[in-house]
DNA sequence: CTGAAAGCGCTTACAG
DNA sequence: CTGAAAGCGCTTACAG
């Protein structure tokens, strides 16, 4: 119920406002029996100090945004997002920021959430994440007004902003790599949507992978996909007729789709279709599918991308930084029975 | 870039501070001719108000905190919260409120996150969800400092407190009863844990429902679970040696881990042994199972959830307020195949 | 319908 | 190590 003011604390300690503000702050060169007097007094009184005076005068709020564009089908089915939540709370605990979060689920929703956090003092930064629809006016506004800013994947235009991103690239390769190396030699590629960074990296990877490895890269086996699982049975479905003996998936999601087009039709993952799937989402225990995939680093994206842009918020803007993570191969069952020398689970 | 003031605007516009105050605020006895003019300033400038000024000034800083106790583990695996999180994000935005939101994972963090949720005008209100653990000194702390609070979920203590909550024991009851009249008669139950009010209530609307149509009610035939899969497979292993006909199961998690347990000593469902979840999670489509199961309005949990808060925030406190939700049966085939008159998918 | 003025509760150079 | 003072950028009775 305390309504007290820096000024109240004074007054019972005998000292000035100014003092107690510093030993609220912890500052340097207070003695200690003032120290000791003044935090008396605050904990019989129950002082809590007044965030929004403390913003006005300070012009910081410690408080830190995280924007989730069009994202709010997909949080649903996207086992990604509490883990990502988590990293990035946990961060901001740490570095002693509050997280305000920001789901945007239409325009009308874009424009008020973009026009509240633009406010002044409310945000000292912003950390938006690039969806899969890549939202570029967002990310276009804040650079505008001057935020201080840091994008989670790799926006279409990535010169002017930072970034921390995983290496879709090198994560593709190294799994189709894996598929060349287990023996598939027409290895389908079902894709991410391809305006999408996540998207055309992962088909890179895929396609820089056959082509070092010698295999000859068709295009009738390349279906572009929405990471969706009834996109991934789709894409499956017209990828049949060409009689693949392999399938990277850029999502585990699609690859779920995938294997039940397969199955559809009466065949057998991995013996007849083997399929490698992207994201290591949990999937059902009751089902007898043990998923090879791609597992991403999540939580250290999220608090690498919090650690990077409280940097941006204390010591200036400097130019763009882009920190780029790796992901692992999580070898299970769905291409080829026995673990090679990959990394296992 | 705009570090323009209220003060600059009229300067501009040619009238004083209090009106651009009241155009920017859209109050209402403000000349059209003025209102345009500032208005056209405003726009011209870019100016954005000052949050922290403006929640000094007016004693009220619109952001609400979402409080999710130590739910970080369970965050990953219980698909309610980004459904939650979005009913509640939605709301938020409609009222024109700022989400906060604070994962609760250690001692630690709790103390940090209290602390700060308890500084003067940074929040108007906090939402908290007792998780299965049944949270109390949270809310207990809150209701210390006189924040405005609702609960989601009902504390073991709820006399002064308002909460919103489904009717965990009426949607236990229905479940069961609809186990009955499709002929079961060795009924088991997989309660959670019954320190949390959900747990006790799921267990009672099970026990009644009994009673009420009069089937003998063995003991030997509940035991308490602790809403995970691991936990809901012991208890169906140490179930099976009783012979149960169903189980019900107080989540899905562990109706799923039942599930296992049963097909594990060779036995089918529903054939031999019928099983009712609660919650009605996702399950892979990769899996045969088709669960039948409680679903919870997920989204009115939040949004309901938020508008009280509003509420208690705006007009007053009142005596506490609670709101209880209807659950829905949805039946699907892991109880008896057919359907009968029970709400459908 | 509009303005002058007080006040919201802090932080932070500046002096000493 | 400590204090007096200015200032952060708004809102809101109060008058007119």
């Amino acid at each position: 119920m305390s309504n007290l003011t820096l000024e109240d604390i004074a007054k019972k300690s005998g000292v000035s406002r100014s003092t107690v503000s510093r030993v609220v702050n912890d500052h340097q060169n207070i003695s200690d029996a003032v120290r000791t007097r003044v935090l008396q007094v605050i904990k019989e009184t129950g002082y809590r100090p007044n965030a929004a005076a403390r913003t006005l005068a300070s012009q910081r709020s410690h408080m830190i945004g995280l924007v989730l564009p069009q994202t709010v089908s997909s949080l649903f089915t996207d086992p990604f997002y509490p883990q990502f939540l988590k990293g990035i709370s946990l961060a901001c605990n740490q570095h002693d920021y509050t997280l305000a979060l920001f789901l945007v689920s239409s325009e009308e929703d874009e424009h008020k959430i973009l026009t509240r956090i633009t406010n002044t003092s409310l945000l000292d930064g912003v950390l938006v994440q690039v969806g899969h629809q890549g939202d570029q006016r967002i990310i276009g506004h804040l650079i505008d007004v001057g935020m201080p800013q840091v994008v989670i994947g790799r926006p279409v235009q990535s010169d002017n902003v930072s970034f921390v991103d995983i290496d879709n690239i090198t994560a593709a390769y190294n799994a189709v790599t894996y598929m060349v190396r287990m023996g598939y030699n027409r290895i389908a590629a079902i894709t991410g949507p391809l305006k999408s960074t996540a998207g055309i990296d992962r088909r890179d990877g895929y396609i820089k992978a056959l082509v070092e490895r010698g295999i000859k890269f068709d295009p009738k086996l390349i279906v572009e996909g929405d990471f969706t699982e009834q996109g991934g049975n789709l894409a499956m479905q017209s990828l049949l007729n060409h009689r693949p003996d392999a399938v990277f998936a850029a999502s585990d999601a699609m690859a779920v789709g995938a294997i039940r087009a397969i199955q559809g039709i009466g065949l057998n993952v991995p013996e007849d279709i083997a399929v490698v799937g992207f994201d290591d989402i949990p999937i059902s225990t009751l089902s007898d599918v043990q998923l090879t995939t791609v597992r991403q680093p999540v939580n250290r994206l999220g608090s690498n991308a919090v650690e990077l842009l409280i940097d941006l918020i204390e010591h200036g803007t400097q130019p763009p930084r882009h920190i780029i993570l790796n992901s692992q191969l999580v070898v299970r069952s769905t291409c080829g029975l026995q673990s090679t020398g990959s990394v296992g689970h």
